[in-house]
RNA sequence: GGGCGCAUAGCUCAGUUGGUUAGAGCGCUACAUUCACAUUGUAGAGGUCAUAGGUUCAAGUCCUAUUGCGCCCACCA
């Protein structure tokens, strides 16, 4: 069969990823012969659109899913999507003003259904979008942060907060967003700067209205709500005034002025006007010294009924009235531009209004404790790092949470009321939290009940995620609802999990969780509240290893966002380059915890990997005897029956092995990449099937080259899986997938211990090679293997090895010299790179050469004279470690031992 | 204001606990083309590791300061 030159990803990706589904390769199921290895998947919202950072984040989590999957571990990568409250009402909002529908004009019911709806039509688009990444969850698992059972679980921890105390109903002042119509975290509340002004209001006095207190403002509508004018207690221009009144303008209200320590004397004029019901800080004061708080305001921002004749402006319309008619009074003393920083809603951009009003919280404090204790003692770890200052720091100042939205997509907050209670003004009685609604109100029996209209935060049913995706608390079995018709006919026959009761159940089997692969921005959101939720409600942390990855910017460090144009669609790359290339050239740019800088022309270097893989691959199919692959290693018992090439080889895969466990293992995911891509490239296509190849029939050459290439592809899959399976199925193999193939141990790779010993006790050719190379031509190299020089002249070692060129290349030397202008392809162009062949033949440049010895000893002679300085210093043998003197003194040995044979090289060009 | 990060080749970045000669990808230059691969190969040029001090036998790596850039949090009447 013709393979094609070129590696073309479009052929296989959709096949393979098809296969693994269908043979069940990404399910996990409790074992009890197997360790688990679990990850949830950040869920992305319903309403997502696959981006980079998607990509980042879920091809770390696949690298981690496929690697231990293929150590053997009964690996689960949980997925699922978050119902997103706001973003999934926005974009259902938007869809039915097509139709010139508002949600008020459907109501509640109907607008929920449309969501569902669309939820039904769209919401798996980022689903199939992972699954073109090459994601391996266990599919037939799938969660929705809205599925009837899901709720349950949320349902169920708001009612047993409530009943401990930690949740609570408050006034507050929130940051409210008029335009979305509801409260916003202060987390999703983005500060922008913001070129506004600073006005200068004149407030008089009431005892002398020619006197005035000149107060700053940024926001004067407010001042319709003032019910005080505050200074600081130290402030000598004010010191007499405390306690006197002031009255308001344009309202005529009388208000004091007060003394509050928390006023900055510089700033401004050093009075406040205080409006308790429009401003955090005010709002504070408002309580501390017992002011009344006048909302002046409606929900949507309009001035209300208080605002006198300023009701139903809107607040920025009512402020350049307000303003003009300040100045008609001749109350507005100055405007000076100021730069101020307002918060803006992190969804739609308006910019928020601090706003009074009713909503639910949960006290934080009581749960962070055994959060912070639990990163304190290292129970949980965060890589890099660095993160854990910060998510200490921030628990350690934790605020309480308001879980309340006004919105209608969302959970239901479990709360009813009693209307004849609350009418009654008694709202102590008449509020009945619980898991069903009440039939009756228990304080006065009626029936007349209604439910809390607001929905709970998203993040209040996310933070459950790693322990509610697995039914907490109630633990049903998930197979009538979730498998496929298909997988249930294949678990009957195969499983005995859903048969036996000793089985243990998911949730016990796979939490706590192994990794948490992440952003950096949702650590708070997020991270932390998963933290508090496992404690609280597992007694047990949610995972035990935190992965905080960069940031995907553009090429000039911009984030990649819709606005500024600058995104890199994956999709597209995925089109262009294919999954493996995208996958492979993301991760190889990342090192650990840095942001990434992306630009289009980083995925060649993906493709052109897959390519030489696929082309190395080819050489090989092309060239291998299928009855060589069964051959044991352990056959070639004889140093002489592995040629140094072949050492050589299996001696680097060895150490590629060991150190590509390492990496992953630490997380460093580029480092791994990077070593799996240059001993490809550049050892075993570079040199190793460019030194065999003249002698590809040789039966060792056959059997190492399809070992090493068989077990690279396996270890390669877990970051290319597309095409290490696709080529994995064309070579001579046993076994359906390579995903069920073992990442080969490092003793399994070399088949055999004693083959294992040899090698490691083999030079390295290619070093060997190079530093002949130095020796003769460029540099002074120290690193001359002294096996080959051992108790034998430079003339002799040359000899040595030209005879193992000869042998491997299988050409002779004189035959070379004759031909080697005009012969062509590369193997010449290798053999004249090793100029370890020339000096025999005559080519090279005896004088040149000469001089570049000559130059050699001068500096090997100065730095022996150097190290012989510092270790005849004192302080260095007191004070270094004593490894670190021996190993000075060998490399003393070492020079010695080089100028030597520079002198006898020298002598016998000469 | 509080916290954190970054500064290494023309560009984008690696560089584990200080320890031989600081690496990669891209780009650039020269050469190679019946060859598994031009999405290729070989070679080359290109670095005062931001600056100034310090610790050390030894600093890209540790400490201090400075400069420039970036991020997070808080405040901003």
């Amino acid at each position: 069969m013709e393979i094609p030159s070129r590696y073309n990803p479009k052929d296989t990706e959709d096949k393979w990823y098809k296969f693994w589904q269908d043979e069940f390769l990404f399910s996990a199921k409790p074992s009890l012969d197997k360790k688990p290895f679990t990850i949830v998947i950040p869920p992305p919202n319903v309403t997502g659109i696959l981006h980079m950072g998607h990509a980042l984040n879920n091809t770390i989590q696949d690298i981690l899913i496929r690697y231990h999957r293929m150590l053997g571990e009964e690996a689960l990568w949980m997925p699922g999507t978050d119902h997103a409250g706001i973003a999934t009402q926005n974009v259902v909002e938007k869809s039915i003003a097509k139709e010139g529908l508002k949600r008020h004009d459907l109501g509640r019911e109907k607008f929920v259904e449309r969501v569902w709806l669309w939820k039904e039509q769209y919401g798996s688009t980022i689903i199939k979008q992972l699954k073109k990444l090459g994601a391996s969850c266990d599919w037939d698992r799938i969660r929705f942060t809205m599925d009837e059972e899901y709720s349950k679980s949320v349902l169920e921890v708001f009612v047993r907060l409530y009943e401990k105390g930690l949740i609570y109903r408050g006034s507050y002042i929130i940051n409210w967003c008029p335009r979305c119509q509801t409260a916003l975290s202060d987390e999703e509340a983005a500060h922008h700067e913001l070129q506004g002004n600073l006005y200068y209001l004149k407030y008089p006095l009431k005892d002398n209205p020619e006197d005035f207190v000149v107060v700053a403002t940024t926001r004067p509508e407010t001042m319709l709500g003032d019910t005080a004018v505050a200074v600081n207690p130290k402030d000598k221009r004010y010191k007499k005034l405390i306690g006197k009144t002031l009255v308001l303008p344009l309202v005529n209200r009388e208000i004091k002025i007060i003394a509050d320590s928390s006023i900055d004397i510089k700033f401004g004029t050093g009075a406040v006007k205080v409006t308790p019901a429009h401003d955090p800080n005010d709002y504070l004061m408002g309580k501390k010294h017992n002011l009344e708080f006048i909302n002046v305001m409606q929900p949507d921002a309009k001035m209300n009924e208080l605002a006198g004749d300023y009701k139903d402006m809107d607040r920025f319309e009512a402020r350049e009235v307000i303003l003009e008619d300040l100045k008609e009074k001749g109350l507005l003393e100055k405007v000076e531009p100021h730069v101020l920083s307002a918060g803006h809603c992190y969804r739609c951009h308006t910019i928020i209004e601090p706003y009074l009003s009713k909503q639910w919280f949960v006290k934080m404090a009581p749960l962070a404790k055994p959060a912070i204790e639990v990163v304190k003692k290292g129970k949980i770890k965060f890589y890099p790092k660095r993160w854990t200052k910060v998510y200490l720091n921030w628990m350690e100042n934790i605020q309480d949470w308001c879980i309340s939205r006004q919105i209608w997509w969302g959970h239901r907050i479990p709360v009813y009321y009693c209307k004849y209670c609350q009418q009654a003004g008694n709202s102590e009685k008449g509020t009945i939290v619980s898991r069903i609604k009440p039939d009756k109100c228990p304080d006065c029996g009626s029936a007349d009940i209604y439910q809390d209209e607001d929905v709970l935060d998203t993040w209040f049913s996310s933070w459950l995620w790693p322990f509610a995706t697995f039914y907490w608390p109630f633990g049903i079995s998930h197979i009538a609802n979730c498998i496929s018709q298909d997988k249930k006919a294949d678990l009957a026959s195969s499983d005995k999990r859903y048969a036996t009761s000793d089985m243990p159940k998911d949730l016990e089997y796979f939490y706590p969780t192994s990794v948490l692969v992440t952003a950096p921005e949702i650590i708070f959101f997020w991270v932390a509240r998963m933290i508090m939720a496992g404690l609280e409600f597992m007694k047990e942390i949610p995972f035990k290893d935190v992965y905080i990855h960069g940031t995907v910017r553009d090429i000039e460090g911009k984030k990649m966002s819709k606005s500024l144009g600058n995104i890199i669609d994956p999709l597209e790359i995925i089109d262009e380059y294919g999954t493996d290339a995208l996958r492979f050239s993301l991760i190889s740019i990342t090192a650990q915890g840095q942001d990434v800088y992306l630009s289009k022309e980083r995925f060649e270097q993906g493709r052109n990997f897959a390519n030489k893989i696929w082309n190395a691959s080819r050489f090989i199919m092309m060239n291998l005897d299928a009855q060589n692959i069964q051959v044991d290693l352990c056959q070639f018992t004889k140093k002489e029956d592995l040629s140094l090439v072949n050492r050589w080889i299996l001696s680097r895969f060895y150490s590629v092995l060991k150190e590509l466990s390492k990496n992953l293992d630490n997380f460093k995911f580029n480092e791994a990449a990077n070593l799996l891509y240059s001993f490809f490239w550049h050892e075993f296509c570079d040199w190793y099937l460019e030194l065999i190849k003249s002698d590809i029939k040789n039966k060792a050459n056959q059997v190492v080259m399809y070992k090493v290439l068989e077990k690279f592809l396996r270890v390669l899959h877990p970051f290319m899986p597309f095409i290490t399976e696709e080529i994995w199925q064309n070579l001579p193999h046993e076994g359906k997938s390579i995903m069920v193939q073992l990442i080969p141990h490092v003793q399994e790779a070399l088949i055999d211990k004693k083959v294992e010993k040899k090698v490691s006790s083999v030079f390295d050719l290619i070093t060997t090679i190079r530093n002949m190379r130095q020796e003769l031509e460029i540099l002074p190299q120290d690193k001359v293997n002294v096996d080959v020089f051992a108790s034998k002249s430079m003339k002799q070692a040359l000899e040595v090895m030209s005879q193992e060129i000869r042998n491997l290349a299988k050409i002779d030397l004189l035959e070379l010299q004759e031909n080697y202008q005009h012969k062509s392809g590369q193997f010449v162009n290798i053999l004249k790179d090793m100029h370890i062949v020339i000096p025999l033949a005559g080519l090279i440049d005896v004088d040149k050469y000469r001089e570049k010895i000559k130059q050699r000893i001068v500096k090997t002679e100065s730095d022996i004279k150097a190290k012989d300085a510092m270790l005849g210093n004192e302080s260095f043998v007191k004070r270094a470690p004593a490894e670190v003197v021996e190993k000075e003194r060998e490399r003393l040995k070492e020079l010695k031992d080089s100028l030597h044979k520079l002198k006898a090289v020298k002598d016998a060009i000469s």
